[in-house]
DNA sequence: ATTTCGTGTGAACAAGTTGTGACCGGACTC
DNA sequence: GAGTCCGGTCACAACTTGTTCACACGAAAT
């Protein structure tokens, strides 16, 4: 049960349909009762009687951590703090025996989403539960499969490939997952926001795996359609998506009102 | 720098728009502490006695709603339903009196982030409603993004720029921060509150950086815009952002917006 | 008028950010 | 078990940005 064994599935469809959540507690009873809730429901569950490392949360993709304070011991708010702060998208509640206001607060305040006292019913706790998953499910993407075109690329998240003329640019999962987030936004988006939503949790400060794949994009991208550029940096902040042609005018002026231009 | 350990102040995200929220209930003493409370966090807020509709909720631009079912009477159900469907981008808490599991489960279920038995403490409430926002507040509201105009310039949040005339000027994200930060405020700001805000911490005596910076966005506003002024000196306290334009009259007026009044 | 202090300005300097290629280790395939 | 693919780290160079400094200018105070 402790065991982390993480199946290591594609690297993070994020288009799940079913919740996806794990238990840490010891109570047999209570994990009994939430066990069968939880199947009649369809979730996948996972129950742990210990706390495990957030790395290892990061791989088990979950939606959401019904944790109680008491079995991670004294270190409880130390461990909390630290899975909020590690994956800021978890759903993180807080399920554990009667507490006061202040120690409710500070939980909140740490990063749990909701605290719940100990006795509670099974059913209120996957309402919890659901109310805490219900926006960040808001932020997944929104077209399913939906191909995306700009320039002289497809995106086909159907097939998870790139093409350029019918050519598959051969993106790696990360690649693609990464163009398809650039692609898909018209605003620039910040290093931190990038990671977090192609990786899955939060960015330490100093990593370069952004640039890095940033560059093998724009690499493929400029072997597979060299008058284009696709992938603007914006010095400080991030990057932004924009095809833009290189022979004509600059295709800065695309973001506003094409206006029109008279002679005179 | 001194850079004496600001370790993780590297330029601070600085969304730090003030929460704004209503509060639906009609226990004067429980608004009145929740008002004070409210108050010294300079949280915007407004407190209400009867449900308003929808719409004027929308009008209002909150971020959080606290609702006390009980002051809805045997409509509350429908009217919960009907502002969490209408405002799905709204952090609604309900507290109200003491409830049954299954009160509680329909109203999570109709939308609610979290509920809260009454009475509670009023740090808890602010607990649970800073939890609820910051869960809402990953998925950026759309009117925050929407960009500001003054003058000739327009300042675009989402790209980290501001245009005259659809030209970008090139700014720099201090730069940037520093004209968002003065143009969202229209009164004097004293350079250490500048400092603060646009830095992330606390001004060392005699640091001319604002005013160096200050420079350059002049420049660069003066270069994009020359028949306008924008940024004023107040000798000995600090600057204020207004847009006056050199041949006709100043523009003092078209600024102000008829906007529901708010405690804060 | 003169002094003092706060502000504007340009340039030099320091610090931080990004592009890039090389490299490493784990997972998978043959 | 060797080869390959992929994700990730590192170090370096080139570049941009942020900070400091000295001095000029102008406003307030004496």
């Amino acid at each position: 049960m402790s065991d982390v064994a993480t199946e290591a599935a594609a690297v993070a469809p994020r288009t799940h349909t079913t919740p996806r959540l794990a238990v840490i507690d010891r109570d047999r009873g209570f994990l009994q009762v939430l066990n069968n809730r939880l199947s009649a429901r369809g979730w996948e569950h996972r129950m742990l009687s210990s706390p495990v490392r957030a790395e290892a949360l990061v791989a088990m993709r979950l939606n959401a951590l019904v944790l109680d304070l008491a079995v991670a011991g004294p270190d409880g708010w130390e461990y909390l703090e630290r899975v909020c702060s590690r994956l800021p998208t978890l759903a993180v509640i807080v399920c554990t025996a009667p507490s006061s206001v202040s120690q409710r607060v500070r939980g909140l305040r740490l990063g749990a989403d909701a605290w719940l006292s100990k006795p509670c019913h099974p059913e209120e706790l996957i309402a919890v539960v659901e109310a805490a998953m219900r926006r960040h499910r808001r932020r997944e993407m929104p077209e399913l499969s939906a191909g995306i075109t700009a320039g002289e690329i497809t995106i086909r998240p159907d097939l998870y490939q790139a093409f350029a003329a019918d050519e598959s640019l051969e993106l790696t999962p990360r690649e693609f997952e990464l163009l398809r987030l650039l692609a898909s936004s018209d605003r620039v988006l910040r290093r931190e926001e990038i990671y977090e939503r192609v990786w899955g949790y939060a960015m330490v400060h100093g990593d370069r795996s952004v640039d890095v794949f940033v560059r093998k994009l724009r690499q493929k991208l400029r072997a597979a359609s060299p008058e284009w550029s696709y992938i603007h940096t914006h010095f400080g902040i991030g990057y932004r998506f924009e095809p833009t042609s290189q022979g004509a005018g600059d295709g800065l002026a695309a973001e506003l009102e094409p206006e029109p231009v008279f002679a005179g």
